[in-house]
DNA sequence: AGTCCTTGCTTGACGAAGCAACTATACGGC
DNA sequence: GCCGTATAGTTGCTTCGTCAAGCAAGGACT
């Protein structure tokens, strides 16, 4: 139990860290990218991606304006509520996914899939699945 | 690998957000507690604390302020190095730990044990045993 | 003892995230 | 069409954690 404590709370920040050493990119702004990867037509209202990445409504504008200052996102006005605004990712944000994903993967290997010996981790997969639902 | 990197990313979020809406007690606070309930004479020096806690020593520096300032640690100079500093768990401290625990075992059970339907627990804690060490 | 380097910890400055207050737009009732 | 309320997002302020610099004590070499 105190090890399970000990695994959820550092893991995340272990994997932010070697991703910001490696790529120069944090793991929030990471998963920003690939969760805009995935929407329809690589774009998602603001709130829509705050909750998705599990922030909150000002700190997605802050992690946004930070990747629209690399150049990673543009925002467009929603066409049908004004109010709105949609972050859609651009070429060049697609390309910085691909070129993170390998150290995401190799991070979230060693330090997590890699001790998970004797565990079926199709089920685990499933698992997660539900947790993330 | 998705589901797993929202997961590794929102648990330890959602678990700080229930300690702290329903006892107060940060999760970074409640670890260092817990850590310290283990040590031999319930102490450790701070060095060792930042890095069984997985914190910088800075950031160990005021955490173990904070929980001074609420009665909960106790700092007292190192006799062999009188560089060093103990933190050492008050009687308060521990009946704090004691209060707050329900909390964290509820919370990690909810946001992630009950979702492991299938999986092995004991080779799950055992893995969690190895990825802490 | 005196000088110099190292080690343990704290402090100052800064970036990141949350909450609450604010602005702008939408929508329902009249 | 006009008013009041609700919703989408941003901004100001505060808090937390990190890095780099600082300080104080240890230890080695002379």
């Amino acid at each position: 139990m105190r090890a399970l404590n000990r695994v959820i709370y550092s893991l995340p920040r272990a994997i932010d860290a070697d991703m910001l050493r490696e790529q120069g990119l944090p793991l929030i702004e990471y998963l920003t990218l690939m969760h805009l990867s995935e929407a329809a037509d690589r774009q998602l209202r603001m709130s829509e991606l705050a909750t998705i990445c599990e922030l909150s409504l000002s700190g997605m504008t802050r992690v946004v304006q930070r990747l629209e200052a690399q150049g990673f996102v543009q925002r467009v006005r929603c066409e049908q509520d004004a109010r709105g605004w949609n972050a859609v990712l651009t070429d060049a944000g697609f390309a910085r996914l691909e070129q993170a994903w390998p150290t995401n993967l190799a991070a979230t290997r060693r330090h997590f899939i890699d001790h998970l010996a004797g565990l079926d981790l199709k089920q685990l997969a499933a698992a997660m699945q539900k947790i993330a639902s």
